[in-house]
DNA sequence: TTGTACGCGTTATCAT
DNA sequence: ATGATAACGCGTACAA
């Protein structure tokens, strides 16, 4: 039944005997119905003007017959070098991406930058970290990183990935996937994280924003200061964060051990100026971290450390999505805000200032439209830049002076 | 120190002159270089079993040393027919899907579903649709729309995706983008939009959600409610909708002939509940058509509402994003919620729960997860099929009985 | 307009 | 077992 030969190809008796197989149409055989050569075909797809209009007319007219639905992409990018399409990885699941407003919000700055130049995003699947199921004992077994690294499906879809350049979100110092991106050697930009030397990168000012954050809290006289963190490092299977975490008795609370794996550079630089400037006003910080960025998570955390600790009368928050759930906590609890608890969060989307949440606005949207532009620029035999965004912090409803 | 160009090599004769451009390395190089097969190579990175471990070795090492990272992507899917990634394309901006919350939750839902089969999600830029700027005379332009079409950026993004398969988010009817995903012959899974024949479908049940948030707003005694609609029809360049936007006397305002344009499944199936609802039990409906899924619109439109129709005491919202924009408005307007104005939304968003928005619920995530499903029992040969999710609503502290 | 070499690997099929 | 040969995937660009 499978025909894979072409057929005999004798025109003048099209030996055609049937329509044998259903093999896809390409252009050649557009080309050969209509006795033209392939170029010519082509150029009717792409160069309009290097054939008459009636031939261009009658070759879509017979691709459409054929159901020859023009170029494949993949041939078109592969001859052309190009993909069209830049790559967007993100250490963290994809779908925990889009939970994050912020960086969906970046994501959509991004996609504007790329989208006026015709680019295509494509979003790089991470492996999925067990993060829910408890890494029990199994996960211990070793893994030969050496060799098992060059296939594994983490960074194989780095290195499977068909585009022209990439960005890479918020990876973790060391993160196996940003090796993965630096060794494929194409024009790359860096977002959110620790800088590597020669690469474009595109930040914000993490610890100023974070600094005016706490010093607002102090001003207002607050001296015991709930901190609820973003992870401090990954807890992928790669990622050997297991001991710590294994030896953690509270849910959250954070040990010298667990600090001394901080390998997320946003992480590290908010917490360093919230401990900063508590320092300066002997304020006392309470560190939570949460595993996941979420307003459930967020919630837990502050309901147990508001029942540890009860002198805290602020919570300086490293999200406004783990804001959000500190506000819920206080709802739960009765609290008053900013009456016995005042809520500081960071990002400021869109949503906190319906909610009143006094936040560190950073530019969101626009980090992304300049990254996007930077990759463009790179793309273009552009040199590679650096450019750190202002934050700013903006004071709303959920913050006021400590009244005991 | 950095050496680009491959060295010299000449293991014979070395014809080539000099290490003349920075060409980039392939696998044949390296191929080359250690003087086996090319398809050694490509074993040495496929299918490790084939080849003895210090050949292997060898290979990645030299790769290595001569900066070669891995067969080329594209040449890799040219040959074996799958490009490894999906296309997704929204009939808006990709900035404006990534603020909207629910969209972004559904593509979070279906990047888990792809990353479970290692495919990668390509974002298709939609043309950039002029919406801020207004449409001047200059547009009016006729473009000869049969042949511009063919190679219009708008569709010409679906037809050069390097992709398996498409997914295509709340489309209009008659979207030129629908038609460009159609004909590339592709798998192809619909969402939250007007079914095509043949074709897989994901959708909610809007009609249901829609009538039981009328019917809570209207149990609670409300007669007077206002509607802040999702948009009826696509805005952009191509799309005919000039006429009624000129003839718009009050913004948002929706006049007969722009409701005719009612292209949005989605919308329309919601207004047509809400409208239903609201003649079962004798009210009236006052609807304004939001021209973007922002708070910012919705705040303009409740605030314009509520001044030219002070009878309004509840307001129905399409989106979350639109209720939220409307609970501001009563916040500027000094009005209680519920107590003055009762506000339900539609998809609870988490942050609903945080504003305590009574909304309808929706399986955004989930949505988007069964979406890539379904896309991949396709793409594995399976049939289409169709598939509506159920909706609740949540009732909240935002809506409440009228008090007059 | 057209011929055709080339882009870069992959996957049978063969040979040792 | 190991490795090589060669056809093939689908277009595109440049010379003719």
């Amino acid at each position: 039944m499978v025909r894979a030969s072409p057929p005999p190809s004798d025109p003048a008796a099209s030996a055609q005997p049937a329509a044998s197989l259903p093999r896809r149409v390409t252009l050649k055989d557009i080309a050969r119905a209509l006795k033209v050569s392939p170029a010519t075909v082509s150029n009717a797809y792409n160069r309009p003007d290097q054939l008459s209009p009636q031939l261009r007319a009658r070759i879509l007219e017979t691709a459409l017959a054929l159901g020859y639905s023009g170029p494949d992409p993949l041939a078109s990018s592969l001859r052309r070098g190009r993909a069209g399409a830049i790559g967007v990885v993100y250490d963290a699941t994809l779908s925990y991406a889009f939970a994050d407003p912020a960086a969906s919000l970046f994501l959509g700055g991004l996609a504007r930058a790329l989208e006026e130049q015709n680019l295509g995003l494509l979003l790089i699947p991470s492996p999925q970290r067990p993060s829910l199921q408890r890494p029990d004992a199994q996960n211990a077994r070793p893994q030969e990183p050496s060799l098992r690294a060059a296939a594994q499906p983490a960074t194989g879809r780095v290195q499977s990935a068909s585009v022209d350049g990439f960005v890479v979100y918020s990876a973790s110092d060391g993160s196996e996937l940003l090796k993965a991106v630096l060794g494929r050697g194409l024009p790359v930009v860096l977002v959110d994280q620790s800088q590597v030397e020669g690469v474009a990168y595109i930040g914000i000012d993490d610890a100023g924003g974070a600094r005016a954050a706490a010093r607002h809290l102090l001003d207002l006289g607050h001296r015991q200061i709930g901190v609820l963190s973003l992870e401090f490092g990954p807890q992928g299977p790669d990622e050997p964060t297991g001991t710590a975490r294994g030896t953690e008795q509270s849910r959250g609370t954070v040990t010298p051990e667990r600090e001394a794996q901080l390998s997320y550079h946003t992480t590290a630089e908010r917490l360093r100026a919230y401990r900063g400037a508590a320092a300066e006003a002997g304020a006392t910080l309470f560190v939570m971290e949460a595993q996941d960025n979420t307003p459930q998570e967020a919630e837990t955390l502050a309901l147990e450390l508001l029942r540890t600790t009860p002198g805290v009368t602020a919570l300086l928050c490293m999200s406004d999505v783990l804001a959000q759930g500190a506000l819920s906590a206080a709802r739960k609890l009765g609290l008053e805000v900013p009456g016995s608890l005042s809520v500081v969060g960071f990002d400021d989307v869109p949503s906190s200032a319906a909610l009143g949440l006094s936040s560190v606005h950073q530019p969101t949207a626009q980090k992304g439209e300049l990254a996007g532009r930077a990759l463009v620029e790179l793309l273009a035999g552009g040199a590679a830049r650096e450019l750190i965004l202002p934050t700013q912090l903006m004071v709303r409803g959920s913050s006021g002076p400590v009244r005991k």
